[in-house]
DNA sequence: ACAAGTGTAACCTATATGGTTACAGGCTGC
DNA sequence: GCAGCCTGTAACCATATAGGTTACACTTGT
């Protein structure tokens, strides 16, 4: 059901690319080719995944860029999700 | 694969939404609860689908919103995808 | 004490979303 | 022909996001 707060994809990315290899903030945004205020703003959840970054992302560690970008996704969707009950839209579909 | 052009999630909303219901962007945009520049933005490829648009797709064609935001995140990941090659980043990981 | 790593504030830029208003062109019906 | 409706879109606004640089304060290890 998906209906639990998903993490931000930047705690993900501490936990399992930067903390298994022993990275430093300042190292990794270096490799990345992004400031070190870039990546912090991410590993901190203020900034979100840019589809530019995922790239990035699947380029240094070797992973997929889509799964960064759903992560993303899942996040994002779940707080907009949260403003549903005050969007006044009309059903327009059958049901 | 899915390594072909994905189609702007516009065109798919205008194929499976308003043109089985006959719907005109006026009454569509009205019903959303949008501005009709918003969503004729969105249908002609100009503007992405935000997370809140999604939710109000959701609500108004009974569909899901994820699914919204998932045929936008392929869009704006094949195009990210194209600048690839131009941007240095080190690789971190093992292989 | 000093160096390194970190978070973050202040400031800049560019881009994206969306609102309002207004206009021109294309239909349709009278 | 003309009135009415739908459409795309330009011009303008406000807001938010992503990212860069610089600078500062804090913590930790040597």
């Amino acid at each position: 059901m998906k209906m639990h707060n998903p993490p931000h994809p930047g705690e993900v990315l501490r936990q399992l690319c930067l903390e298994p290899l022993n990275l430093t903030v300042t190292d990794a945004a270096r490799s990345l080719g992004v400031s070190r205020k870039a990546l912090s703003s991410i590993l901190n959840g203020r900034t979100g995944i840019s589809p530019e970054m995922a790239v990035r992302l699947s380029m240094a560690f070797n992973t997929s860029a889509e799964s960064w970008l759903n992560q993303q996704l899942q996040y994002d969707l779940w707080h907009a999700e949260k403003s549903r009950k005050s969007l006044h839209v009309a059903r327009l579909s059958a049901a």
